[in-house]
DNA sequence: CAAAATAGCCAAAGCGCTTTGGAAGTCTCT
DNA sequence: AGAGACTTCCAAAGCGCTTTGGCTATTTTG
């Protein structure tokens, strides 16, 4: 069933009946009314493939994905993509996900805004003055950062947790209980994010008069074996750090695993905080010993992402607004005052 | 740059200059050379939206998603995703997601499929007789399940990993090393691969005359929370299972949580085997206790799906051809002789 | 009451490709 | 040399929608 065959049996032209059913005001009510009705009725929708080379619009949203044999996906993509995929279910859009080799998203990006595959994309994860930034900038696809850049001289339009308040707040308590040696492992030091928390670890520790040792900070891919390397190398030192802040909760385990090799225990020789994007497969208050968190679900951040790509498609968002949101501090049995 | 531009410029039809670009054979090998070489100059790209009119074929494949509040998906599928990304991106083919209700996919195949939005899809996590696979099957558009499905009365193409043989390998083991109380700590069992799993645990046992309790076997999501309760419910009975196999490395955490909570010890008190999908970020290797394993990429079987998917649009596979990849058994520290 | 504005509808022209149904020109064969 | 068979190209008709530019009634306005 096509328009042309929806218009036939409706003794009515194309051009009305595709007003008809877009909403446009220059059809009568009623006539509208029976189209909408005669449409249903026959279960008529229009093809996708047809409006998008008439109007452009795809109806979908892109994300580029960086691909390749050494490129691994960040396991938070699964819980962000729940969150936006539950929006868009809601409102029919469709996601496309466009592999692009790691080392050269910029072609990617290129093609599907030449070829008008989507309708806009989101960004993850960038970097300060983040390329794909300025290239979907110019190349005026409609568009959200999940996460922020920094160092442009323009502004667009954002969704970010405030990690720099969140990591202030976890190390400000560290400090209040006490600890003088604090130590963080943060997650790729070139992402902003764990730029962000360097700096609230580091502002919460100078408000005290305390800092932040070159050697106290350790900057890597957030897996749980690189939690462990991390926290054993801080361990071992002469004087070890008593509280270790930690950028995810797999890296923790990690941690969670050294100072247990160590003989050492949390939270009395060491206390430890982490950040939670809260995963439904692993909780922080069922660590060994219940971990403190700094917590955001990325789950509604996807939610979030995706209800303002809709809008801005919609032109009901314009300008860059940016978006920052609190981050809870949760306590638990992980932290206690630093060891005599 | 479209195809009437650029065929005005080599002064040739649009249907010539198209055709030579398709490599139809009805043009002179010379023509198409110019034609070619023209296209790349001027980074001709056909737009894909009025090809797909024309033509129906989209160029990307497709997986619908199950949303919902109440649903978690796999962190699994990023690891599948990856490896499909990296066949898709070689071969520029795109994928779109659709965000479905999980109580009803079938509308959303029935929409990806009328309005041709894919050209394939593949689906995952299948259960006997699954609905969907029924369904994807008589709309006839390609497709390709990883896993495997049971009790329809016509064939279909899958890849799927030899559960059964690899549960029955580790169980096998467990029994060879003296072992006459096994657990079963199991996924969702309404999947078939956790109905194979069992399955290979009950015959390994079998076949030394034991049998695998009622009570013995667990059947949960898998979580590290559910595969703590599951561990604890087990070790705290009269009599403990003396080995556990375990559905997945998240699980096992808990496991080895639950354990440690016990006071009890692996492998002194319990072996433990689990099966690994291969995390970048969760290394059995790097357990407590090194973690035997039943181990299968499921990262490679993304990017082999892939490339039957795109063999099936372009023809070169037909029918309804099954592979089923073995799986290791990899016997590190966390097994040993039963305990006296 | 004539002129102007408005409401409601339609025919037809795109959007940019593929594909059908020829039509020339060139070769081959008797 | 003329018939048939290739080879190589083209004009034009889709694919199914949106949108432009008009056209006819009907209503409003001065």
């Amino acid at each position: 069933m096509n328009l042309k065959q929806l218009s036939h049996m409706l003794s009515l032209s194309q051009t009305t009946v595709s007003r008809a059913l877009n909403g446009y005001p220059e059809v009568n009510e009623e006539t509208r009314r029976r189209v909408m009705d005669a449409a249903k009725r026959h279960g008529y929708r229009p093809n996708p493939s047809a409006r998008r080379l008439a109007t452009g619009k795809s109806g979908m949203i892109g994300y580029v994905l960086p691909t390749g044999a050494a490129v691994d996906i960040d396991p938070h993509f699964v819980e962000f993509l729940s969150g936006l995929g539950d929006y868009a279910r809601a409102h029919e859009l469709d996601l496309v996900l466009s592999p692009a080799d790691a080392d050269d998203e910029e072609t990617t990006y290129r093609r599907i805004v030449a070829n008008r595959q989507v309708d806009a994309v989101y960004i993850s994860s960038p970097r300060p003055a983040d390329k794909r930034l300025a290239l979907v900038n110019t190349l005026g696809i409609p568009f959200i950062v999940h996460g922020r850049s920094e160092g442009f001289d323009f502004d667009y339009p954002y969704l970010d947790i405030d990690n720099e308040g969140a990591f202030h707040e976890a190390a400000r308590l560290l400090v209040q209980l006490g600890h003088k040696r604090l130590a963080l492992i943060n997650g790729n030091d070139r992402e902003t994010f764990a730029i962000h928390r360097e700096r609230g670890v580091r502002r919460a520790l100078a408000a005290s008069g305390l800092t932040l040792g070159e050697r106290h900070i350790r900057s890597v891919t957030m897996t749980e074996e690189n939690g462990y390397r991390a926290a054993r190398r801080l361990l071992e030192e002469a004087e070890p750090p008593t509280a270790i802040v930690c950028s995810s909760l797999i890296m923790a385990l990690g941690v969670v695993r050294a100072v247990r090799d160590l003989g050492r225990t949390i939270p009395g020789d060491l206390s430890l905080v982490a950040h939670d994007d809260v995963f439904p497969w692993l909780r922080p208050e069922n660590f060994p010993v219940p971990l403190s968190t700094t917590r955001s679900s990325i789950r509604l951040a996807g939610a979030r992402v995706a209800e303002r790509l809709a809008a801005r498609i919609s032109g009901l968002e314009e300008g860059a607004r940016g978006e920052v949101w609190p981050v809870d501090l949760v306590v638990r049995g992980s932290v206690a005052g630093a060891p005599a």
